[in-house]
DNA sequence: CCATCTTTGTGCACGCGTTCACAAAGACAT
DNA sequence: ATGTCTTTGTGAACGCGTGCACAAAGATGG
């Protein structure tokens, strides 16, 4: 998921498969509810359930962690917490600067679920003279000339950009230089890094657009099977009259 | 990454890969960079890079969608546009309903990345009475009791789940049985919907956890290095005292 | 202590996605 | 028209991820 310049041939780092880091949290989600309900152990066939996997895969992802299960009852709940917490790097204080302090830098920095699992906001970032000294979410903005002394300060590694995509690419570039290591992109950009630094990008737009693919096939599959009955109205999707599928390009190649 | 109750298989959507769909987007974006610029042709290579990609996975997924380059030259760029746009659908209008009009839910109401694409606001959903009429970007919301009616009287089949996560269960199942049959999912729970019914989610939460997880690997191998050499001090990310790596875990299995 | 029963851990096969490498195709110059 | 040069389109190999199916392990009861 990298999107760096060079392309890193998928590190399994220590020998835990990248799709198996990505689905921890998700078994560290539905052990911690188990948790707080006092269940003591749970079978794979349960948190599976609960994770939204199969359980085979969730097997062997454990199994690549150790160990951890007992034949003939399960996991231990409280046990397994901790182990895939240490794994993840969660039981150690992570300090995360937000960089462009708009609609969406304002809601991650009111959004709860960062501390509760060891990411602490340790600084506001925005250019915006306005912004700055502004308090959000009970802390105070502060401008983006002082970005590379906050980092260091702070020890900050991990970086959240919210900023428009024209300035995405320097802000990224900046937060690197200050020493952060890991980002977390919102703007709709590829960011160039150099080795060593790791970028995921959450891109709304593009998971809009997926869903409008599918959705299009279903409509598309749906009408087909109208057609072969008789040559029936769509029904559903016709908020605009124009054609649900033209064929004709708008402008054709040279 | 349809969290679905039943696990599609993969569904090759008509012959297009589901890895070459979830790329399509980034394709798009590229060329309409492009062709804002008025280049009017681009060669696998550049347009690779503009997208972050390998060329010949590129050149891959346009295969996927037929021959519309010219060998020797490249890619007509306004053409591909047109093509791409068509085959993901983005050649029609798409109501959107957001459901949950709280920090992020706001803040994507505000978002003008929805509409540049085909995606249109079509609803603004809150249970709570107090958000009820007030306008949040220009749009009033409206209160969940009209939900159902909502969705039918303006057509909506993608809808956007920012509600509080003990309550997205119940809202995706009153989305599904009010006809729409996408949903993009905010709150950090795994929803079941019945088949024909797509889910992509968007968990800020796992994303951090993931390169928090990078992170410490990175910290890991480093003080690894550093130990070689001698016991040196760790420098960055010594915010807590606590030791960078406890082997006790805080629970021992029974 | 033994039998039975539950559930883990994993060997194995299969399919998808990625990448390499190259032949074919077309543009362009002469 | 012919040759050269660029770039596409794709066959083939490989590696990763997934899921089946089962043997091994341990709990539990008699
Ligand atoms: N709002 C959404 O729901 C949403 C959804 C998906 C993606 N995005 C993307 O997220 C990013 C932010 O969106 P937004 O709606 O919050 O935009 P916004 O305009 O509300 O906020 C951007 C903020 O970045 C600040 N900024 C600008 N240049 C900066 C710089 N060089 N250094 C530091 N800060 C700088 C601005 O002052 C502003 O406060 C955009 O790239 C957008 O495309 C937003
Ligand atoms: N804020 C973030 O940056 C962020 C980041 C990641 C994930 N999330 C998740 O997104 C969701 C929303 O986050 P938020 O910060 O906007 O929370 P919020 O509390 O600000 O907003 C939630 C909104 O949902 C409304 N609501 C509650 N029950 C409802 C129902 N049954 N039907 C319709 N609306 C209902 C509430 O009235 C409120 O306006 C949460 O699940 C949160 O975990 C938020």
């Amino acid at each position: 998921m990298a999107t760096g310049r060079t392309h890193r041939p998928a590190t399994r780092s220590r020998g835990i498969p990248e799709a198996t880091v990505a689905r921890l949290p998700l078994y560290l989600r539905a052990l911690t509810a188990l948790s707080e309900r006092s269940v003591p152990t749970v079978s794979s066939e349960e948190l599976a359930a609960a994770a939204g996997v199969n359980s085979a895969k969730l097997r062997k992802d454990f199994s690549y962690l150790g160990s951890y299960g007992t034949r003939g009852v399960g996991y231990d709940v409280e046990y397994l917490v901790y182990q895939i917490s240490r794994e993840l790097g969660l039981t150690q204080d992570w300090p995360v600067v937000i960089v462009g302090i708009g609609n969406l830098g304002a809601a991650l920095a009111n959004y709860g679920g960062f501390a509760s699992r060891g990411f602490r906001v340790a600084a506001l970032i925005d250019a915006d003279p306005a912004m700055a000294g502004k308090q959000v979410a009970g802390i105070a903005v502060q401008h983006s000339d002082g970005l590379e002394k906050i980092i260091s300060d702070n020890g900050v590694s991990i970086g959240v950009i919210t900023t428009p995509p024209s300035v995405a690419q320097q802000v990224c570039d900046r937060l690197v230089a200050a020493g952060v290591t890991s980002i977390l992109n919102f703007a709709p950009t590829v960011l160039s890094v150099p080795d060593g630094v790791d970028v995921r990008k959450v891109d709304l737009s593009i998971e809009l657009q997926i869903l409008a693919f599918h959705e299009q096939r279903k409509a598309g599959e749906e009408a087909a099977l109208n057609e072969a009955a008789l040559a029936a109205p769509a029904g559903r999707g016709d908020s605009t009259d124009q054609g649900p599928d033209g064929d004709v390009p708008a402008v054709m190649p040279a």
